[in-house]
DNA sequence: TCTATTTCTTAAGATATCTTAATTTTTATA
DNA sequence: TATAAAAATTAAGATATCTTAAGAAATAGA
């Protein structure tokens, strides 16, 4: 996991052994089983996790009682709700896995602490939030200039791994189409 | 506007006189005349505009040569084409002055000139791009919840200011709402 | 103040997407 | 393997939103 670790963080910003034995020894793992909850809504989001391997979504139920699904995260995504980790707020969505994962975990304390410790932190947890920053801006993009079959090819092509690990009800509801109305796209 | 500034800062890390004199010997200013272009798409976008007066829209043609709004800003926030700028690629969109508007701006090289002469800066984006992603991902949820009436309404109430300054069909385009429709939905 | 330009409204018909409900297929469990 | 539970499909009717086109109102420039 160590090595996984420092590959990740390389990408961004170089680290040698002892940083990266450092931000190890702040860190938790655990697994959680299909369908376990990392975070129930109401709850305050006190970690950010970083997935190991596995799948996580974060989703809420709408006023219909609806699940909507609003992210999916898989190895080597870091996954959280920010609303609530930055500003320990009560979450307003649930993060669950969707089939085994393993992760490891940091507390907002423990990120400000690496951050005095090393300002290198500082400028990794940068850049991590300007890519994710981007990232969200750029699904947004596909949203605002998408219809729902254009939506769903496009995420077939972009993450064809999802198609096989995660139901198609999950991934009409990431792509804001009814079940019903997917299939229906599908079929063309 | 070396008062603003500080101000502005100092809601999220605590600066002193002499370091805001640095930020300030980095910075340049502009006015841009009401319709004047900070970005045209196809460029990149080489600049971080912090708007100190004004109002600056973001936006795109959409295949059918429609423009499309994906944001306002207006005093005191910052506006840029964030994956263009980090990312040094063409942009997609164009930043355009709705009124006369005054910015100081950053080129990603001062930005990261600044982050190493001191790491307080480092810590200064990395909180602002947090808000910035929390910002984001609360608009997503909006647009996610909410059918076009009550995205209109949730506009008009959280941000009165704009329906003064901007013309209703840029909020129109802003919302994802044809102007015609807008217009029959403010009937009821 | 007059004229041109920009913005907003109205209305009819078209279309994408949803709703509901029933049925089939697939997957998980005893 | 049998049964229950979960997921996917189908189809008909409903609805939100868009498109087009024209005219009215407001604003800006001469």
């Amino acid at each position: 996991m160590k090595e996984q670790i420092k590959k990740y963080f390389n990408r961004y910003v170089t680290f040698n052994e002892s940083e990266i034995d450092l931000f190890y020894s702040k860190l938790k793992t655990k697994t959680f089983q299909k369908k376990e909850y990392l975070l129930k809504e109401q709850s305050v989001c006190k970690y950010n996790y970083f997935i190991i391997k596995g799948i996580v979504r974060s989703f809420y139920f709408d006023t219909k009682g609806n699940e909507k699904i609003t992210q999916f995260a898989i190895d080597n995504w870091w996954v959280t709700n920010m609303e609530s980790f930055i500003k320990e707020t009560p979450s307003n969505q649930n993060l669950q896995a969707i089939e085994k994962t393993t992760v490891f975990y940091l507390s907002k304390e423990t990120l400000e602490e690496l951050y005095i410790e090393n300002s290198k932190f500082e400028r990794l947890f940068r850049i991590i939030t300007e890519n994710m920053l981007i990232a969200n801006l750029r699904k947004n993009d596909v949203f605002l200039q998408m219809k729902s079959k254009d939506r769903y090819t496009d995420f077939v092509n972009k993450l064809p791994d999802f198609i096989q690990r995660v139901p198609q009800y999950m991934i009409a509801s990431y792509l804001e189409i009814t079940p019903e109305y997917l299939s229906e796209l599908r079929k063309k």
